[in-house]
DNA sequence: AAAAATTCCGCAAACGTTTTCGTGTTTATA
DNA sequence: TATAAACACGAAAACGTTTGCGGAATTTTT
């Protein structure tokens, strides 16, 4: 790579001082139009750019937002991120992305590369090991410091920072009372281990619906996926039974659309025999036949409030409360609850 | 935010300069093990982390790698960045990701941003508005200066630099031999305009598959999907005709998707009446039923060989010739051209 | 006891920029 | 003609780091 053009090269050509030239550039009255003209025509022919490292030392300000996340191939989180950038760019911030593969570690040392000067702020969603494993002393560490930092989805509670999440309460509680609007009793949950909380906050908006709708709890109808074992056989299990349920739950897009499959596998009509809604961030649902009735989570919009919140930390526009917002998801109906 | 504890306040804490603390964490023989050991006790305690900003102006070298791509809400492209980010991350760089949107004046502005001194180098997929009005200045002058750049996927072949592509020729030309040879003569090519330089690629496969089997080329079985308009309509003109095709080989998982679920509303069977391809990236063709036969494009594969090219730029263990790899895609046979 | 070697540390430059303050020269004012 | 003002520019510090070199003090060698 050629050697980029700075200022003091400026300076040697015209034998004039650094200042001269930074001054002369910015259109400073302290410098007579002639020197002016002649340096900012020599700047622009060899296109002078100022050196953003050297600029953001100076500052102590990088415009650098950094986020971490579990992974990157997945409708949700890319949507996310479009909104992170979109919010990020327009108020003149760049956006680093490092992901965190759902491992502790790989987060830890994420948090440690990053915030070494590189970003002036943080957005993370919790790798599920440290979901699992609970151990917060990497962003104790940056809340001691007052770095700002944003979580987003999947949080911890009891950290002191803004998050902004989902109402998955809601969302699974909505869904759950839609199925029994349209007739269903049986209905079976298709949920994460526990340690996942969307997985147990969806649960417990299930657990509520049924409640409020006076049908009895049936643990049996509640079924724990464990993603790092193969979805279609123990999906199967739940179908593939003497009484199935007549409807299904399922906590993400990829637990529905293979109970869909299983189902019409084994026969069964949707949604009359079976009734099945997914939570979704993707395009599978309204691709599947039939397309499949959705909790639809609003990623983008989740992602421009990620970053609005972070950015007013950074410029310190926010309040001294943290605070959390709450994003509440719709209900899209499409065939697979659609009873004629 | 607290400020951030240096070597400068580290120095003055002990009464020493800051070249002996500098040292001294080096585990410097220059400096005595006793001043050495509380240095660096206290350092430790406060959790001391050279600011990388300053080390990044001083090595003339920040590790970070700029990506612009025209979207990130995408299958493909977020498999990419996988890709880049897993290989980058092995070599010790950091991933900035910057979108263009499509647009040009994105795409010039990003590139601007990011070489004024912030990333080594830089990989980038063409916006759809610069493949259209082919203005490649703001890549020439890069080219110029020698600053490390990759092109991927969506490249412009006479930019000297190098590039990483899909050998869409091949896989298109795959995929309509498949049809013929279970029997399709009526093939029809769902593709998009013709500025898109991996649709008129495919489209090329598609011709010279064609040719290759006698078939003569009916150009009226040839459709320019505009991405602006309204897609299901667009489609529907393909299969909603008196005489419809009996094969389809969609450019994208979506217009397959589509044309899929158009083709069951007018009552089509498929594989049988109409057999359906798609070029795929995401997981829509698995879920669909039946489920669509696809050219998969191995994402990650691409981002790891793409980052591979350009740290070997950025490090000069790069030949002197750019290089032009290309990676063929697989043909992953499903349901829709599974004839029994 | 003198010379040489070793130990331990500080100075200063370098990366590229901005900005305050100072200074010498020219021009305008009294 | 002396003084004040205006003009045009440079020096230097600051952001935080690394590192070659020099030097004082101590220790070892002859």
């Amino acid at each position: 790579m050629k050697p980029r053009i700075t200022l003091k090269k400026i300076a040697n050509e015209f034998g004039v001082s650094i200042s001269t030239v930074s001054k002369a550039l910015k259109d400073s009255h302290e410098i007579s139009e002639e020197t002016r003209e002649k340096i900012k025509a020599f700047a622009g022919f060899y296109n002078y750019k100022p050196n953003s490292l050297a600029l953001q030392l100076r500052n102590q300000k990088t415009s650098v937002i950094g986020v971490i996340i579990p992974e990157i191939v997945h409708h949700f989180f890319s949507t996310v991120i479009n909104g992170i950038e979109t919010y990020a760019n327009e108020k003149g911030y760049n956006v680093m992305v490092c992901l965190s593969n759902e491992s502790y570690d790989k987060e830890v040392s994420n948090i440690s590369v990053l915030t070494n000067g590189s970003v002036d702020g943080l957005i993370v969603s919790l790798a599920r090991e440290t979901q699992q494993n609970q151990n917060f002393k990497h962003f104790e560490a940056l809340i001691k410091d007052d770095f700002p930092l944003v979580l987003f989805d999947r949080v911890k509670d009891d950290l002191a920072c803004d998050k902004v999440i989902i109402d998955d309460v809601g969302g699974a509680y909505k869904a759950a009372n839609h199925l029994v609007e349209i007739g269903k009793r049986r209905i079976a949950l298709l949920t994460t281990q526990d340690y996942i909380t969307v997985g147990s906050l969806r649960k417990e908006g299930y657990l509520k619906s049924l409640v409020k709708n006076d049908i009895g709890i049936d643990e049996s109808l509640i079924y724990k996926i464990d993603d790092k074992q193969d979805l279609y056989e123990q999906i199967k299990k739940v179908i593939f039974v003497k009484n199935p349920p007549d409807a299904i739950l399922a906590v993400n897009e990829i637990y529905a659309a293979n109970a869909l499959k299983i189902a019409k596998e084994r026969g069964l009509t949707i949604p009359n025999d079976i009734a099945i809604i997914g939570f979704t961030s993707g395009l599978i649902s309204e691709f599947t036949s039939p397309p499949l009735t959705s909790v639809v989570q609003h990623g983008f919009l989740m992602g421009k409030q990620t970053a609005e919140l972070l950015i007013n930390r950074i410029e310190h526009t926010a309040s001294k409360e943290y605070q959390k917002e709450v994003i509440s998801p719709n209900l899209k109906i499409r065939q697979s609850t659609l009873i004629k």
